[in-house]
DNA sequence: CAGGATCCCGCTAGATACTG
DNA sequence: CAGTATCTAGCGGGATCCTG
């Protein structure tokens, strides 16, 4: 099969990948996992349930996601799980029951992402106060 | 002062901020934080430059930044740049001469960030071959 | 040099309705 | 339950022109 041989060799191409290059392919990877849904996804899968203290990844239902990331729209929920699936970072499982049971769960590789994404998360948590009272002086001050 | 005394009493509140709340305040923050170009200027002022080894923090001119983030718009750059200066990420530093001089640099706390945004950058750029590999397989077992 | 202001196009993302 | 499909409004973001 001439795409995996095409993989492969890429893969052993050991190519200098640069987010800072505008042409990188690694800028539209950077583009894709810096977003909203995909952090809080990776989180939820993660295991980072403010509920749970124990922080051990586990697969969850479509709808179990969907309760979690309050708010998320079903395009929007259903559009970034099916890009993180393409890209190797989540598996989705279909359990032929009546009706269909459908679960997601981190691969290896969307277990390393989770160990930064899970710290945007936390720092945005952490400094929250700081930051809104950084936003109060600055609009203080020139206004 | 009154917008003083607010902002230390909601430091001190201990609020349990929680990014999967869809009115929580972290939620926002989390936005703002997950964005392309937001990643890639805190890496620029933490030093992330491929060409520097050494990985100190620097101040940076205007012009340096838009030259290092190739493709970035002259508005997106200084909208971030706005943003970032508002929350208190980064530091804006006028110098009178002529023309005149700006030079940018990270606050701690846009450092503290930087740990985490710079994991994103090396991420992406560390596992770009594997996603790559991984879209083409399941492109091909999709298609 | 380092922006501010304005125009405007395109695509994103929400809402809604339908299906296996 | 877990989606898919369609339609549309809104705004993100690029291009362009102007300024201290």
């Amino acid at each position: 099969m001439t795409t995996t041989k095409a993989a492969q060799k890429r893969a052993q191409a050991k190519v200098e990948y640069n987010a800072f290059l505008a042409g990188c392919p690694s800028r539209q990877l950077l583009d894709r996992i810096s977003d909203k849904w995909v952090v809080l996804i990776l989180c939820a899968l993660g295991g980072d349930n403010s509920a749970a203290p124990a922080d051990a990844p586990r697969t969850m239902r479509y709808s179990e996601i969907a309760q979690l990331l309050a708010g998320v729209s079903h395009k929007m929920l259903t559009q970034t799980l099916r890009s993180l699936e393409r890209d190797g970072l989540v598996t989705r499982t279909v359990t032929p029951t009546v009706p269909v049971t459908v679960s997601y769960a981190l691969t290896d590789l969307g277990l390393s992402l989770h160990h930064t994404t899970r710290g945007l998360r936390t720092w945005a948590q952490a400094h929250m106060a700081e930051v809104l009272a950084n936003r109060e002086n600055h609009d203080a001050r020139t206004s």
